[in-house]
DNA sequence: CAGTGAGCGAGCTTCCGCTTGACTT
């Protein structure tokens, strides 16, 4: 007999605690929720009263059936899952599956995992709180609702598969109000005007004129007044300051640090993370919380103090700030502040090193500094040039750790100023005055868009990753990187006496890494915002949490809540379902100068599209698609007409037509049904027949070496070399051929055998058979992504 | 790998939050 069955969410938490509690304590992990809606229908009984239909799903059968084996076994059980409104529901949950005797069922918290917190929740158990609980299954039941209705409206209105839920429909929709933001900003010229100036002591001092000058008359004529001016020193202001350090990291916090100073995507940090956690390096990974146990603190007291001394010391306890925050966890720190580094992966260790030092920083000291402005007067002209530094007076925190920001113009480093006094004199080496443009907001980056949404009390910890990933794989976003337009600005120069003017080229609006919405997404959220406004809206979850709260706190019946949601937005669903048209989101771009019939953009079975004519004529319409970066919403007609040019037949090659056109991957040539990809220099507008040949005798000659063996009787049948080594194809279809075969020896026989048992094994693929295929031997996928830092201000 | 192109066919897709593996085209 057991004495004593200790539960928690994860594997890696019940290891450490197992070390607390000692030899009576067996602990055990649920591996989060061992149950849930089922997936068939609704899993929802709208007329019993919104009752759940619980089911427990394959992956978690045998963790379910093991648990209840010790339980059985224990004479008492601890439900020790996290203290939140989803750990509450698990409690609850595994206290009706695991059918458990509330004589000895203990429900315990903890929300560091420290020998003494445990020791002293052990001490102190609770009941279950069913109310919490009750939260919980409205929260579920509620997104259950609004996924598994809208969802299907899309299918029938837009497009099969799509999707549509509270979370996700909000983060495309902010993705989507933002691009237009950025298509329909027009951004505005202004000079900005800076002085190189020297002291009477030949020291340099560099100033920006106090405001921003619109015109470039205006602009020019304050340059030139420039050339006679005697430039005064009016004022010279020095004002102490000081920097706090940010507060240890949540998971959004993590996600956005990890991106801007070590470039990794959110999953990719996430991924990193849980590494850390399960070899016992840092605490658990997916938390809204910034505080830190007493213990940690007082680690991090000792580390500061034996590496930086008193004076860099000051310890706080930071307040999270973040809309609807659980604090079932610490914030993510090191489990043990002592260790600067930790061997793993080279990302393993970035990572720590970040959590690191962002932990001992957020318990040092302030930055002090001191900021100087000096003000310059022009003698002939009412404005002034104004110069600022910054110089650090003590560093504190920054000895360890720097916050980055997001802002992508940021102004350049401020040193330390000359001394200067008041009254006097200064001349200028030069005076500049650069064109600059007015900046959009600018587009979201995974990161940055996790730090709104949790700003807005959207997803949890452990959802903003899949979220994102969820987004992409419907495709109503893409990250990518965009290349950036050239663009004009005059520059004018006052030098030796001589104003100059000149123009210049810079790239700009290159993008790197960044969420653009697509067709798809537009369409499905213009379509959503009409007909389900108040999902869409960003306070609909917020509203909905106060909601979950009264129902936490016993004030409200959560099938009333749900009921009173339910019934209108049901309704809703109803009437769009019978009354919206189909939503493709067509757009009448203009006439066709040839026809003379109309040309409109859409969504077509294939994705955007444009046409010429319509399928009421008697002629077919013609169809083209859109290209990569190209929109819907901003096609016009120019652009469109370009994109019926192709397929372009360039002429005949061994008596086969020659065919130029643009796919799915790109522009290709198409001779004889085989196709080849145009190189990236080549333009499928401009291509010539010549140019077309050679790149088809080059794919021939590729595929000579890739060709292992053709069998004569059947040449359907070829074996070929791949990007996975050796395989076998055969109408169109590809095998592997098994391990320890060489590929030149197979027979077609043999052969054949290996394509019969694939396809069988393809059939009993269907039922809940496990694959017995033998096990492919590849060389794992090493296509590493560079992750160069993002190029700042590209100019001249 | 691949280029199609607009409602009778048959069946499927989908949510958010907890947690880790299994498995590699």
């Amino acid at each position: 007999m057991i004495e004593n069955l200790v539960i928690v969410e994860s594997p890696a938490k019940a290891k450490t605690i197992e070390k607390f509690l000692g030899k009576d304590f067996q602990v055990k992990s649920s591996f989060g929720h061992i149950r849930d809606l089922a997936k068939k229908n609704l899993g929802i009984e709208i007329e019993k009263n919104y009752e759940p239909q619980y089911i427990v799903p394959e992956d978690k059968k045998a963790v379910v059936k093991e648990l209840k084996k010790i339980a059985k076994e224990s004479k008492l059980v601890w439900l020790a899952s996290d203290e939140d409104r989803e750990g509450e529901a698990i409690a609850w949950h595994l206290m009706k599956v695991l059918d458990l005797d509330p004589q000895k069922v203990k429900r315990i918290v903890f929300h560091e995992i420290t020998k003494e917190a445990i020791q002293k929740a052990i001490q102190n158990p609770r009941a279950i709180d069913e109310n919490l609980v009750n939260a919980q299954q409205a929260r579920r039941v509620l997104d259950r609702l609004v996924g598994f209705e809208l969802s299907p409206v899309l299918w029938k209105k837009v497009k099969p598969s799509l999707s549509a839920g509270r979370v996700q429909s909000v983060a495309v929709k902010l993705l989507v109000e933002r691009e237009r933001e950025i298509l329909n900003f027009k951004s505005e010229s202004y000079y900005k005007i800076s002085g190189l100036f020297k002291t009477n002591k030949n020291q340099e001092l560099k100033a920006d004129l106090s405001e921003r000058i619109k015109s470039s008359d205006k602009t020019e004529e304050l340059i030139k007044k420039c050339k006679d001016a005697t430039f005064n020193i009016v004022n010279v202001v020095k004002k102490p300051g000081k920097k706090s350090p940010a507060a240890p990291f949540t998971t959004s916090t993590l996600q956005q640090e990890a991106s801007r100073k070590l470039g990794f995507s959110v999953s990719q940090t996430m991924a990193i993370a849980q590494k850390l956690y399960e070899s016992g390096k840092i605490t658990y990974m997916r938390t809204d919380s910034v505080n830190l146990s007493s213990m940690a603190i007082g680690a991090a007291k000792n580390m500061i103090l034996a590496e930086y001394g008193e004076k860099y010391l000051k310890t706080r306890n930071f307040k999270t700030k973040s809309k609807g925050a659980q604090e079932a966890h610490e914030a993510i720190r090191p489990t043990f502040l002592d260790k600067q580094t930790v061997s793993g992966t080279d990302r393993e260790k970035k990572l720590y090193e970040l959590i690191w030092k962002r932990t001992i920083a957020s318990q040092m000291s302030e930055a002090q500094l001191e900021k100087t402005t000096i003000t310059i007067d022009i003698s002939n002209d009412d404005h002034s040039f104004i110069a600022t530094g910054e110089v650090l007076k003590f560093d504190g925190f920054l000895k360890v750790y720097f916050e980055s920001t997001d802002e992508e113009n940021e102004e350049e480093t401020k040193g330390l100023l000359p001394a200067v006094n008041k009254g006097e004199n200064v001349d200028y080496n030069s005076i500049i005055a650069v064109e600059r443009f007015t900046y959009s907001p600018p587009r979201y980056t995974e990161a940055s868009l996790v730090k709104k949404l949790e700003e807005l009390g959207i997803g949890r910890p452990s959802t903003y990753a899949p979220t994102i990933s969820t987004i992409q794989n419907r495709g109503y976003v893409v990250k990518e990187d965009r290349p950036g337009r050239e663009r004009h600005y005059i520059y004018y120069i006052l030098e030796n006496n001589e104003v100059r003017k000149s123009k210049k080229k810079e790239i700009t609006g290159a993008e790197k890494n960044k969420l653009f919405p697509n067709d798809i997404g537009m369409v499905v959220n213009d379509f959503l915002t009409d007909n389900f406004e108040d999902i869409l809206n960003y306070n609909f979850t917020a509203s909905v949490e106060e909601e979950f709260d009264d129902i936490a706190n016993g004030k409200l019946s959560w099938s009333k809540m749900i009921d009173k949601f339910y019934k209108p937005f049901h309704k809703g669903v109803e009437d769009t379902l019978e009354n919206s048209t189909r939503s493709v989101g067509e757009r009448i771009l203009g006439e066709d100068p040839v026809t003379g019939k109309p040309v409109t953009a859409k969504i077509g079975p294939y994705g955007p599209m444009v046409q010429i004519g319509t399928k009421e004529d008697e002629e077919k319409p013609k169809f083209a698609s859109l290209q990569r970066g190209q929109l819907l919403e901003t096609i016009n007609l120019e652009e469109a007409l370009e994109l019926f040019k192709l397929p372009r037949e360039l002429g005949m090659y061994e008596e086969k037509k020659v065919v130029v056109a643009i796919g799915r991957f790109g522009p290709y040539v198409r001779h004889d049904s085989k196709f080849v990809s145009l190189k990236k220099e080549d333009n499928p507008y401009k291509i010539d027949l010549e140019r077309a040949i050679e790149l088809i005798e080059e794919k021939r000659e590729k595929d000579r070496s890739k060709t292992i063996k053709i069998f004569e009787e059947d040449t359907d049948l070829q074996i070929l070399n791949g990007r996975w080594g050796p395989y076998i194809s055969y109408k169109k279809k590809n095998f592997r051929i098994p391990k320890g075969t060489n590929a030149e020896d197979l027979s077609l026989k043999h052969c054949m055998e290996i394509i019969e048992g694939n396809t069988k094994s393809e059939k009993t693929k269907k039922g809940t058979a496990k694959k017995t295929v033998a096990k492919k031997v590849t060389p794992k996928k090493t296509t590493k992504k560079k992750t160069t830092a993002t190029k700042k201000k590209t100019s001249k």
